[in-house]
DNA sequence: GCTGCGGTTTGCGCTGGATCAAAGTGTCCC
DNA sequence: GGGACACTTTGATCCAGCGCAAACCGCAGC
């Protein structure tokens, strides 16, 4: 296996505040694995094998239901940890994730977080940080999803996929790899028929632009108004 | 301040794993409160100045939405930690809590938090673990709202309840602390006129007893059932 | 006991979105 | 170039659950 460089991760949040030879050290524990499109990184309900960092690429984390519904917990961008259920003493995988688009990521053993973490405080803290804000981000959903309508929801998480993983183009802002009506929907917790309409309706007032599996924000300040349920004129 | 006595913590998960020397060593740090009915114990948005440790009571954890629109996150039933903001690098409370009933609470100076964190690995190891069940607990609920119908998602909120707090009388299981309809309604984003009809009409089916801010489950199975969206018969 | 208040029930009409159905369209692959 | 497949659009219908309104009830305080 070649050696993994530590320009790689050297600069992200979690790592922060680590010494050189510290991040080489980190390193040598990982592995560097290649995420072809549409396989999964982790399964759902599966042993917690291993913990994450996306290096590039986009996954998608999934939750099936019983009755085999699929919502869409999160958009894990590159830089991000993902499958860290070792470091809340969980030993199985609470949803799945899947890969996007093709991918990099980084894997560790899961039984090194506790050693990672304690010769790494830094680390450590930055990883709670994380957990913090997904937390806080899965109780505003909650709250979303109990108080908002169908539109402003679907503006809310085109809004917040905007926030994460938009790139400038002449057009708006693109939301940075390939994402069906349908994905949306399992994010909101709508159909991809009503996606569809909100889509064309916001297409005609300018909004937004879209195509196949593909969405771009023309107008993120009336979307956000839309969002926040203000009415819109136009 | 009176002394505090080292049995009111022993024994809780958190503190699992502490020696009666370190326990009150914790102890000295804390202040205990008494929160009456009603009043908060901190204000979402509110500056973290500490976290806590319920003692005795029922505490709500409510967000409100900018149009005033309030959201039930979870119930915080004794030896459960809130508010601990601090533990994950948060500055100012995510939610308010509202204490459902006469409440004690244990109280800590939230900058106290590295340091204990530090001296007692495995009280940071507990909270922790506490914040990995609250993220699932949100994401299942995330779920919940996005794919079930709402009388599935009242089962769901009673069934938890009952799990929580549930206390054993002739009649069934109750909740063991005053929740109106208005309150389901709000842990489950419906209306307490929906809520109303769906208790009157299992009261009728015989699955719960009910009153005036009172829930008794009394089928806890059937309930069950009911909430996985198998149809009940009868 | 009566009165007031907060909580609860119930009826009714309406509508946001789901569901079902079918036809369009972009893209990859042979 | 021509399928074929996956994704998208659009129409038509239906109903779960909301909003509104009004009555009802249990409990605390006077």
């Amino acid at each position: 296996m070649s050696r993994l460089d530590r320009s790689l991760i050297a600069g992200l949040p979690v790592f922060q505040g680590m010494t050189p030879a510290d991040l080489d050290r980190v390193l040598q524990q990982a592995r560097s694995l290649r995420i072809a499109k549409d396989q999964t990184v982790f399964e759902q309900e599966g042993d917690a094998h291993s913990f994450f960092l996306l290096l590039d690429g986009h996954v998608r984390v999934v939750k099936t239901t019983p009755d085999g519904q699929q919502v869409i917990v999160r958009y894990i961008s590159p830089g991000e940890l993902m499958g860290i259920a070792h470091a809340l003493g969980r030993t199985t995988y609470p949803a799945s994730a899947v890969a996007a688009v093709d991918c990099v990521v980084l894997a560790w053993p899961g039984n090194l977080w506790p050693d990672l973490a304690g010769s790494f405080p830094s680390f450590a803290t930055g990883t709670y940080k994380t957990v913090g804000t997904r937390l806080q981000e899965a109780q505003a959903r909650v709250v979303e999803l109990a108080t908002e309508q169908v539109e402003q929801r679907v503006a809310h998480a085109l809004l917040r996929l905007v926030k994460q993983t938009g790139r400038k183009t002449e057009e708006g802002i693109l939301i940075d790899f390939p994402i069906s009506r349908q994905d949306i929907a399992e994010m909101t917790g709508t159909t991809l028929h009503t996606v569809s309409r909100l889509l064309t309706a916001w297409e005609e007032k300018g909004l937004v632009k879209s195509g196949r599996q593909k969405v771009t924000v023309v107008e993120p300040h009336r979307l956000f108004a839309l969002a926040e349920g203000r009415a819109d004129k136009g």
